[in-house]
DNA sequence: AGCCAAAAGGTTATAGTGTAACATATTGGT
DNA sequence: ACCAATATGTTACACTATAACCTTTTGGCT
């Protein structure tokens, strides 16, 4: 079962990388589009943790892997491309990418970001889209799109001893 | 009666200033914090539409209405202090600032962005606020702040046939 | 296989957004 | 009038993102 709370506790996040590469790899496929070796390896960057990384980042650690420097228009081009295909999604509090753990229906997406552990959470509530809907069709609006991005602290980091260390 | 959707109809903007310009001297007077002449013009600047503006359009409005040029820094801490008393909001999909039409009390706001004619109309819904602390809650967050940014058009520009000359 | 057009990636330069650090000026209380 | 606190000016720079142009790779075609 899916459960949000699952990237701020422990767990083999080997299963959260090769599953999202999986995906992708078979998403791809099946829409006829091409997951190239750059772009599926900024995919598996993004994948590194449940911490939204900025696109400078990427581009970073991209470097490290290779044996020459990375341009920025390179790895916002994957970026594109991934949020494109709805492999990634953008964090607009953060100007920072993650990775999108049910990919294969494009959706509107919600996120709750921990200030403490800097993880981002992945909600996908049909009721609290419907909310928004109807409070945007109130006031007469036709919804394309939205961002909701919550700002507080996951389950561990409300009990966590150790934030205070910080 | 505030309706959401008057923004995006004709009205007087002259009041929509002025109201904020009284509105924010008594409520900084209230708080013992200082409204300078720069940061009343900047408030006045974001208020010049119900568009969000950019730091370095209203930096370039700045310039012009003054003899010399002014720079990032002075309009960044002039857009923080009105951020911090709440007189102005900061809308993250468009790195851009608007105008707070009830900035007496310190609330959670929400956004309905029209993607044709880019005005940005604020609501304040507490059942959208409470269901989003709900949902927060049931991943076992506590929240602090969110971000709601809805992107659409608004009730004015669906039916505007000159949209298409854009 | 070889050709070609389309797509992807490389490279350089630059635009747009935001802040650090330090100097000067203004304010309000004593 | 003086002083400390606050606000503003100034310079330089960091971070985020894209434009423009060139080269490489890919996949369909004969």
């Amino acid at each position: 079962m899916y459960t949000p709370a699952k990237a701020c506790s422990h767990h083999n996040h080997g299963h959260c990388i090769s599953d999202a590469i999986v995906a992708a790899r078979q998403l791809c496929d099946e829409r006829g589009v091409r997951l190239t070796s750059l772009r599926e390896q900024v995919l598996e960057l993004v994948w590194q943790s449940h911490q939204p990384l900025g696109a400078y980042t990427l581009m970073d650690m991209l470097g490290k892997a290779s044996t020459r420097q990375i341009a920025p228009p390179t790895v916002y081009r994957a970026l594109d491309f991934l949020l494109e295909e709805g492999l990634i999604h953008r964090i607009n509090s953060l100007n920072a990418f993650i990775g999108c753990p049910s990919p294969s229906q494009k959706h509107q997406s919600h996120f709750l970001i921990c200030q403490d552990c800097k993880v981002a959470v992945e909600l996908d509530n049909a009721q609290l889209n419907q909310h928004l809907n109807d409070v945007a069709a109130e006031s007469g609006f036709s919804v394309t799109s939205h961002s909701l991005e919550i700002s507080g602290l996951c389950p561990a980091c409300q009990t966590d001893g150790n934030k205070d260390l910080l």
